[in-house]
DNA sequence: ATTGAACATGGTGCATACATCAATACCCAT
DNA sequence: ATGGGTATTGATGTATGCACCATGTTCAAT
């Protein structure tokens, strides 16, 4: 029985982490009708929510076929990281909003979360921290269309590295721990530039270490 | 009678344009059940037409009352700018496609039909040879992410440099001119790099060319 | 045994009727 | 004359039946 009612919009999110979180992994065949009998709707709504996942990047909807979870190949991988480390840099460039109290609270508390991980570690509770941290540095961002394609590459790099995460948890949460350190440090000092270097810096960390995972060893010949 | 065969790529297409070229000024409520008369189809695929446009951030869908065709605000002529500024940077850099003899001779003719503008003046044409100018740029980036948003940029400012475009054409015609020639001699030498830096210019020209469109006179106290 | 085409099946794409929402005009009370 | 609640109108949102497409299977011919 579902009680809740769903809108679309809380769909789309469903939907958006289940992918995310390779609870579909790549490959996935979604079916209209079964999605929407599992949310008591009609099939009209979800293929709107369908086409909003195509246009992330996340599905593909072929005729006659399905909806398929599109898959992680290295060149994509590579794509989105290029952009990513490139569009980090402009985060405190283009006029971004002050950082005020509130932040370094949210930033400090999501610290305290992180440092549990060390000891206690939880997938979802690392994804619930990496959720906050992108929500709140994306909130600075005071261009909109900077917003907007940092947001959806977001959501698109997800899956590597939660992929990762949950192979080798260790370093992956180390670097987290570090990363909301610095931030935090950065919002002391109400340094909106040093946030995006900072993003930059850990965002080519995953990147090193989503590609030293795909090339396990160095081609001998 | 319509004896072409409508698809939704061509609707969309079709719809794209009309919002770009202005046939459909900032304001105009665009009517589900009216578009679906004038190509012969549904109001289904029409409403994934219009989710795409919706996507691209040129029209808002309003529940009740229509599509209407978002407005041209400062802000957003800022944010869009600032964003298409840094893009085009990238273009170079992020593994371009290497420069063929084929490139070069299309942007000749490119050129020569610019030059053609100055004594002979369509806004059509003006908007065809700068679609085509974009399609041959768009096709050297070789990051698929930057290409994307490179895309949607373009389309998102269209409306701004079209609309300066009719008001003067003088001086927009001129710097088309001088773009594309600057452009031929960067495809002469093979320079990417180049490539990117005169779009990053031009846009900074067209940019600088709005704002005082909008600012006519300096605020005298 | 293998190959080929016809067919059966289950999916998305489309068309249409109905439900719901937003804006406006209207009417009655003041 | 005016103000506010209500009805009306026309829009988008949703549900559902049908058409078309892709794929796997089956059966016959070689």
């Amino acid at each position: 029985m579902d009680m809740e009612k769903h809108t679309t919009a809380s769909i789309f999110e469903t939907l958006r982490d289940r992918i995310c979180l390779l609870d579909y992994p790549p490959g996935t065949i979604l079916r209209e009708a079964a999605l929407a009998k599992e949310f008591g709707i009609s099939r009209t709504p979800i293929r709107a929510v369908l086409q909003r996942l195509e246009h992330g990047s996340l599905v593909t909807v072929r005729d006659g076929v399905g909806t398929i979870v599109t898959d992680l190949d290295r060149a994509e991988l590579n794509d989105i990281y290029e952009m990513r480390l490139k569009i980090a840099e402009l985060i405190g460039v283009l006029s971004p909003r002050k950082i005020t109290p509130a932040d370094e609270t949210l930033a400090i508390g999501l610290l305290k979360r992180a440092r549990q991980l060390v000891t206690n570690y939880s997938a979802s509770e690392y994804w619930q921290i990496n959720h906050a941290q992108h929500a709140l540095i994306a909130d600075l961002i005071g261009n909109s269309v900077l917003r907007e394609v940092w947001d959806q590459l977001y959501y698109r790099s997800a899956r590597f590295w939660y992929r990762e995460a949950s192979n080798t948890p260790d370093g992956v949460v180390q670097d987290l721990v570090a990363e909301l350190g610095e931030i935090t440090r950065a919002f002391r000092a109400r340094d909106t530039v040093a946030v995006g270097y900072i993003q930059r810096n850990f965002i080519a960390f995953s990147f090193a270490r989503l590609k030293s995972a795909l090339n396990p060893d160095q081609p001998t010949s």
